[in-house]
DNA sequence: CGCACTCTTGACCGAGATCAACATTCGTGG
DNA sequence: CCACGAATGTTGATCTCGGTCAAGAGTGCG
């Protein structure tokens, strides 16, 4: 598949055909779904922490991210979210959100009810099986981004996080020849990385100045990979692709 | 229910109701699971990284921890998980395991068939979203975790793991007067928060000093719930308990 | 073409790491 | 029941990674 046809396929059955192959039943069942199609311009909240959705959506374009604030108005970015993504997935079992999740461009978005869904489960076993498995990666990643924080350097930190990244795009098939659209700001990056703007700045050119990346407008580059999944302490079990994608 | 013939019921029952009071199929369904039942004593890994688990596993009893070692040797606990956690539930639907758990204490432990959870989600559709719900809140608790280590310092990271640890031990009834068993080393906390053995001592000390918990002998008392709270910006909501419990 | 956002650089500071003893507790075997 | 060694907790001195502050340089958009 090309990253041009790519795209005008439903963003749902491109997620979870990266799984396994669907039947046409269950194809058939993810199309029927009725889905409220709409672009969310950059820098707009989505949902936010405390609300309690009757619908989730699913990320058709465009990059957003899920955040938290802290007492103290600190940003915590606890995920960045592209194509196939579906954030709030978690909505359709917990009542009320615990994250805010907000565009950083522009999106098109689509919202689908958590009773379609609901009925969606229901009738189809592996359908609802595999979105669980997608709950259950996003913790995989939170897991991992724990780590990351918590026992990395900030430039193994930013090191990991753009190994994570370009693994997930091109798992979507955003990124040819290890490149791809990064849109993030540097500030953005720290909120994620819980390092402050400057650092991420110089710990950025560290990574060029070591030949690992090239990043410029708003586009990424991976110049050595092995080296940089070395110094990211990066592998990809955790985000649990199939071998063909790794 | 007190604290003692709470601990003679089916752990995952006793876990489950604290959602939803269970109907009596679903109770029978799940008092019909076959369970091997045994005790793993203390600084066990119960599973390892990359393990293909056939079967997942209920703490009865005990505490124990999900951690992953970085590159550079360093350990990151992710979770203690107590009495009625499922610590990997994701192994139903993710095959590969990318943490390890192992206990603190000596632990009862439960495992069940892969194969019989499947079933019993199968027939029983609330229990199922019931665990599937589970998943969900310990990846809330992963977001809380990493805004904790990304945004807060040491001091309020400690104050909200106390808040965080007795909250949920007293959903599952652990706790009397804001007092409980916290069986954990100083080394194992500094691997959960992202912190050095020695800082972890010194902030424990300020928490003591400032009057807002008493710890020793493995015993947590918090003596000041409200100012902890504040210390530790901390929150309930995003574990998600039942009006009743928080 | 001007203002706002983003990126970059330098100087300084401080929270927390590291290193090194020492104290205390606890489990174990004699 | 005591003795001893290992694990755990405590304290002080020093160092460093990354934060903070401040100012400028690009960059892009209305």
């Amino acid at each position: 598949m090309s990253a041009a046809n790519v795209r005008n396929t439903h963003p749902l059955i491109r997620k979870l055909e990266t799984v396994f192959p669907l039947s046409d039943e269950e194809r058939k069942a993810i199309l029927a779904l009725p889905i409220d199609q709409r672009v969310i311009e950059a820098h707009q909240d989505i949902v936010r922490e405390g609300d309690r959705p009757s619908r989730s959506f699913v990320i058709a374009d465009g990059v957003a991210c899920a955040f938290r604030m802290t007492g103290e108005g600190k940003r915590q970015i606890l995920a960045f979210h592209i194509t196939g993504d579906m954030p709030d997935l978690q909505s359709l079992h917990l009542q009320t959100l615990d994250i805010s999740i907000g565009t950083i461009t522009a999106c098109k978005v689509g919202f689908i009810q958590h009773e379609d869904l609901q009925r969606l489960c229901e009738r189809q076993a592996r359908v609802a099986a595999a979105l669980w498995r997608e709950t259950l990666i996003y913790a995989a990643m939170f897991r991992e981004w724990i780590t990351n924080i918590g026992r990395r350097q900030a430039l193994g930190r930013a090191a990991h996080f753009m190994c994570e990244y370009i693994v997930r795009a091109r798992a979507m098939g955003l990124v040819e020849d290890y490149s791809c659209e990064l849109p993030i700001t540097q500030e953005e990056l720290s909120d994620a990385m819980g390092l402050s703007i400057v650092h991420v700045n110089r710990v950025l050119q560290e990574l060029r100045k070591l030949g690992l990346i090239n990043l410029e407008s708003r586009h990424l580059t991976v110049l050595d990979w092995t080296r940089l999944q070395e110094v990211g302490d990066f592998d990809a079990g955790y985000l649990h692709l199939p071998k063909t994608a790794t």
